[in-house]
DNA sequence: TTGACAAATCGACACATGGCGATATATTGA
DNA sequence: TCAATATATCGCCATGTGTCGATTTGTCAA
């Protein structure tokens, strides 16, 4: 330990590991990735994002807030609706590499499996 | 709803979401992205890991056996030291998505980052 | 104004997790 | 055998997180 001679050792700055981590932290929930999967397709009021992932108007709600609490995602009201959009670029990289590192590729829909 | 015009929206297996939550919450530490971002450059046994992470060894051992409970490293005995490595293509892409979506770029060192 | 819908917030609970000290196991060399 | 080094595990505790029911706020139409 302590050697003068240093290792080609290319490491981020802790900072980053410790922001990057802040993010995977709140990615890591399956509804949370299918919330900013769908959101990376379209801009949508919270009851259709709700509905898309079957899941109870107030839970979307705190899912999304939590989204956007930390800066991933961005909401503007339209008459009683309020859309929501992603506001980082992280998450699309995220889900594109999801995508590419899924068991079958990722690349193809859903409609080989039975469900949805 | 029930609208004859479907959006053509393409969405992951909820198992593949789930599954990928559960990596990502793995990864979703600091000194594990740490960790991981070593063992890409290098296979080391743990005491130098520990060093390299500035971490009580045992506590690097929580980690590393964290990350191997979930498949993602492997380890090897060579007389008394235990080497690990990276065992899944998920988290050398999950590195390079940081590092390409850190505020600097990521690409460089941290001690070349005095100005600007 | 009222009523209906959409979204957000609050309080409480069970559960998982990180960090820590202490201890246990495994390997090598004397 | 014993001691030293290297890993690994255990138990405890404080904290964070997900989930749920109930309530509140905001908006529009009549």
């Amino acid at each position: 330990m302590g050697s003068t001679q240093e290792k080609p050792v290319q490491l981020l700055p802790m900072g980053s590991l410790e922001a990057a981590a802040e993010c995977l932290k709140v990615m890591a929930h399956p509804v949370r990735l299918r919330i900013v999967e769908i959101l990376t397709q379209a801009e949508l009021p919270v009851h259709e994002i709700a509905n898309l992932c079957d899941l109870a108007p107030h839970q979307t709600c705190e899912h999304l807030r939590l989204l956007k609490g930390h800066g991933l995602l961005d909401s503007q009201r339209r008459g009683r609706a309020v859309f929501y959009r992603i506001d980082n670029p992280r998450l699309p990289m995220l889900l594109e590499c999801i995508r590419r590192t899924c068991p079958a590729g990722g690349n193809e829909s859903a409609d080989d499996r039975k469900r949805e």
